[in-house]
DNA sequence: AACGAGAATTTGTATGACAAATAAGTTTGC
DNA sequence: GCAAACTTATTTGTCATACAAATTCTCGTT
């Protein structure tokens, strides 16, 4: 039997599960990124915020250090916390780029990861035809089988992500690893609209496949080509035209 | 007059405008980062780490909340905080990547700063010769200047770094940004090998003009082929071969 | 052996007090 | 009149303590 002397709790109707410090980061931090307290500003104090959320100073002051952290403030005793400018923010963090994304509108930004990946994953397939290691090639060819076991398109995301993810490990450059986090927001994304429009299906295994085989064979320039068709066929979805490759047009 | 009635405090003898909570944060990194406590490790829990730094539990929070933030650690209660795997962290902050730099190897690093620039900033060229705004194009030609000016080698560091960064900006796509960090560090580096080496120093400028001018002309495959000279010149001061541009190479 | 209740441990939260830093206003000295 | 020095107010920074919550571990029961 269970005792029942204390009264039930009456302010903090938390969920359990839920820390109080990590909900303040993602309450101030999601009104930084939707413009509520624009770059340069001066944020309330660590004493509103308490009040606004039902929170200790304590609490306040451990999701304003996560925020420090990722780059979105700066605080100095007697001025306050100030919004950092947006350049110094760190929107490949996770946290970050998902109150981004939750802010702004999804199709624009989108495409702005589109065209990071253009810019990234041909360059990364080259460094992987050059320097896999064996067990990175399995891998790599483990994610494509999983593709092909996926009964729908739904399914077919999670081993997308884990692709292009063993993609860049195959690359074996360490800060190529931090981009993965672009690629698991677009592809989570994409998917919305290829379950949409759902351009050519039956063309992204082969796709994929001849990745893998460039970068099996070790051959750098074809592993490029393939990951921009690839990339095209991709950006079809989304909309936006083909690129205009210099080495294709040649 | 002044009342001196307190003693004088006998312990924190703390320099001037150091932050507890920041110092332990750097401590905690650094240790993590040079491999005390490699990935999947469980850290000490936070009453030692403020016995270690005599620190109170609070300000071990704070920094503990602050690597949180930037990847490195995951705290549960009553298990502690364990060590993400590697390719959780985020090696783009700024924090991590000098904890990274002091742990580890300059010059492997420097190599994969390099690699990671010849993938980044020709793309990054296309995008600025096509996309620039005037305004973009007068502080890029302002960073040129800038070089132009410097008295000596090291003078040139800082703004050769604006113009990269500058360069980044023209692109017009905000996820390109947190790529400036890269560059800081690489062109800070670097500095080490061109004040030693001093490889054509009188190339320096000309090519950068070059990327100015296909950048102001907007075309965007020669900004993108006067990225890649540039980034071959410095490559040859790191010491690796030039790259072997298909473009180039037909 | 399986299961469950309870103990132990560690992080999470709250509170109160004081120190340090600094922006702004006020007085002082010339 | 004006500038320098001083005072004051405000905000973050740090500490100590107590307790809550979560989760693993242990041990006893069935």
């Amino acid at each position: 039997m269970r005792q029942r002397r204390k009264a039930p709790p009456r302010v903090p109707k938390r969920l359990p599960g839920s820390r109080v410090h990590a909900e303040l980061a993602a309450g101030i931090g999601m009104r930084i990124l939707d413009g509520t307290y624009p770059s340069g500003t001066l944020l309330p104090n660590e004493a509103e915020w308490g009040q606004m959320f039902h929170a200790s100073r304590t609490a306040v002051r451990e999701a304003i250090k996560t925020l420090n952290g990722k780059g979105l403030l700066v605080s100095r005793p007697k001025v306050g916390s100030r919004v950092e400018p947006r350049e110094r923010w760190n929107l490949l963090d996770r946290d970050v780029m998902a109150w981004h994304c939750a802010a702004m509108d999804k199709t624009a930004f989108l495409i702005s990861l589109q065209e990071v990946r253009r810019i990234l994953e041909p360059g990364a397939a080259v460094l992987a035809a050059s320097r896999r290691t064996p067990d990175q090639l399995a891998e790599l060819e483990a994610a494509l089988e999983g593709m092909r076991n996926a009964p729908d398109a739904e399914a077919m995301v999670a081993p997308d992500v884990r692709f292009h993810l063993s993609l860049l490990a195959c690359a074996n450059n360490e800060l190529l690893s931090p981009f993965g986090i672009i690629i698991e927001q677009a592809l989570a994304n994409l998917f919305q609209y290829t379950s949409r429009h759902n351009a050519k299906p039956e063309q992204v295994i082969p796709m994929h496949e001849n990745v893998v085989k460039a970068i099996a064979a070790q051959r750098p320039e074809a592993a490029r080509k393939a990951m921009v068709y690839l990339l095209d066929d991709t950006d079809q979805v989304v909309g936006k035209p083909p690129s205009d490759d210099p080495v294709r047009a040649a």
